[in-house]
DNA sequence: AGGCATTTTAGAATGGTTTCTAACAATATT
DNA sequence: AATATTGTTAGAAACCATTCTAAAATGCCT
């Protein structure tokens, strides 16, 4: 490995002029410069980034973003929201769990021994206490939860209005029996949607029909295949989330339906390769997940700089209206 | 920040001690120990990264994965295939270009200064030099592009066999007319995949006819359109990838042909999200995608740890059969 | 008690860079 | 010609942990 010392033998200068040469700072003549930096462009110097950032008080900030699962895309968006955020002045260390949550509290846990300097949540199935924990060595930024610890910011969703967009645009599209095809009651999220879409139902003086189920396309198709077959007819449905919105949907095409004609169908999550591309395409809940990323990549960023206030920052979702959803008059 | 040196004061120990006792190597009473562990957890002592892997001889490897676009299902495989290399023993940096190829090739030049010990690079378009330049100082793995650098190595699917395969398949189910929808000619893969299709349709004595449109939903769906609007019929479609395919099998159901039955359609890429999720379902050519990464991941371990002999590494696709290719009989 | 072996602790060097201060040389001012 | 001014370069301290070597302290033996 080729360093300072290296060049500053080889021209006849201090390691110091080389250093000030190299990074440009301190002023010097033309010409030891440029001996200097083509002997070092000759010998094939790479700064030694350890020394570097030791001896020079700016240390590189290095973010630790922890995810689930970087193949879901809302996943993928939160990163690339996060890399944004980043931009030159830090480094994205990408730690995916796998969904193991064993793993995951691990990464938690390791997190700090290598030299990350703050740490985004991307998933809120982890425990307070190893929140509380570890906010104490290195700040924190954490989704869909809500914690109180010094050092921890949360980015959150309303859900609950996201539901209730999506009821309230069923029920202004004619619709009279819509059906919430949700998620099982142990994740926060399924309460708060399930929640929205009680509310907009009732104040509609319609009548509710959750069915809890789940989270994949099969879900979706086996709950609605159930519902049809025994004569449940419903003209709406309001889904937990895409891809069960896909599965009930191909069940209503199969009971000889048709969408949106017979039953108006919106999901959630607004996966674009998703819902573009589905005949009929797919209206859905939006939520800001890229921007959320970015925000969280701010948020940690001022956390480590040490001026931060806010607690909790709260986004709210919109409506992107497809055809699945849309009857003329 | 907590260092040593105020455990050193704080115990009465000296800093060598202190050290000795937190990373448990030499051998010292209990009760020194002792003292020394519970002040430093009093004092939340963290070490810090960068002294400890300058100090130490065996730095942590640091991997930097630069993707155009981690949204794209392919990169999000490939990154947690490269994450799933790293396992504990590296850290994974992962920068996205945005699909801008000017700040890609500002990330590949300026990785090797954020410390980054070797970088992996998931993308095709940055030129040869570049790469040829940057292997000079950190290795490099590069996918679908043929190096002879020192230093590099190139991970290559084998395009060509699977559009052989697809095209094969259509044969297999009764097809006579097969077109290609292809993408554009400046994009190896596009070439080798033409080629895979050609050779496939000429060696089963059907006329190829490729058209050369691009890689989006819409671009399938146009070609398609235009295609069937002035009578061209076909009875098998070979696309660039899953989202052309959609895009064509939309365009086929809007002119009242049916999937398989009238028109059977083969993908590319293999999304499961996208093919499992259609109707009918897609079948679709499988990259190995995830073990691709897996395979990068571990040959730049090798590279930098200096024992790598492996210049170039092929890989072979499957085809994934499902709804929109299989006819009965 | 003196000498030896063994355990425990301290001191100093090391890693590669940055950055402050001081020294030096060259030019300009009086 | 002596001093002031500016521009260049060298030297040394600092960053913080590791690790090697040497010294001090302890225990045991004769």
């Amino acid at each position: 490995m080729v360093k300072l010392r290296d060049i500053a033998e080889e021209t006849g200068y201090s390691i110091s002029t080389v250093s000030k040469a190299l990074s440009g700072k301190g002023r010097m003549s033309e010409e030891t410069r440029n001996t200097i930096l083509s002997v070092a462009k000759q010998l094939g110097y790479t700064p030694d980034f350890y020394a570097k950032s030791m001896a020079s008080k700016t240390k590189i900030l290095v973010i630790g973003l922890i995810v689930p699962d970087i193949t879901n895309p809302f996943f993928a968006y939160l990163t690339r929201g996060v890399e944004r955020a980043c931009g030159e002045s830090c480094l994205l260390v990408l730690m995916d769990s796998f969904r193991s949550l064993h793993r995951e509290e691990q990464l938690i846990r390791t997190a700090r021994f290598y030299g990350v300097n703050g740490v985004i949540v991307g998933n809120s199935r982890v425990n307070d206490e190893l929140i509380n924990e570890i906010s104490k060595y290195v700040p924190v930024v954490i989704f869909d939860k809500e914690c109180k610890c010094e050092n921890v910011v949360s980015i959150v969703m309303d859900n609950y209005y996201g539901a209730y967009l999506a009821t309230k645009h069923l029920v202004e599209n004619g619709c009279k029996n819509i059906v919430h095809f949700g998620g099982t009651q142990e994740l926060y999220v399924s309460i708060q949607r399930a929640h929205g879409y009680e509310t907009a139902v009732k104040e509609s003086g319609l009548e509710s029909h959750i069915a809890r189920i789940g989270y994949t396309f099969d879900d979706g198709y086996k709950a609605a295949k159930k519902l049809l077959s025994v004569g449940k007819t419903f003209d709406g449905a309001f889904c937990m989330n895409d891809l069960v919105a896909l599965g009930v949907m191909k069940a209503i095409k199969e009971e000889g339906l048709k969408v949106p004609e017979d039953v108006a169908v919106v999901g959630f999550d607004d996966d674009k390769q998703l819902c573009e591309v589905t005949v009929p395409s797919l209206s859905s809940v939006r939520q800001p997940v890229e921007m959320m990323g970015e925000t969280a990549g701010k948020a940690i960023i001022e956390l480590i700089n040490g001026h931060s206030n806010a607690k909790k920052i709260i986004f709210s979702p919109s409506l992107i209206v497809r055809d699945s959803s849309l009857r003329g008059g």
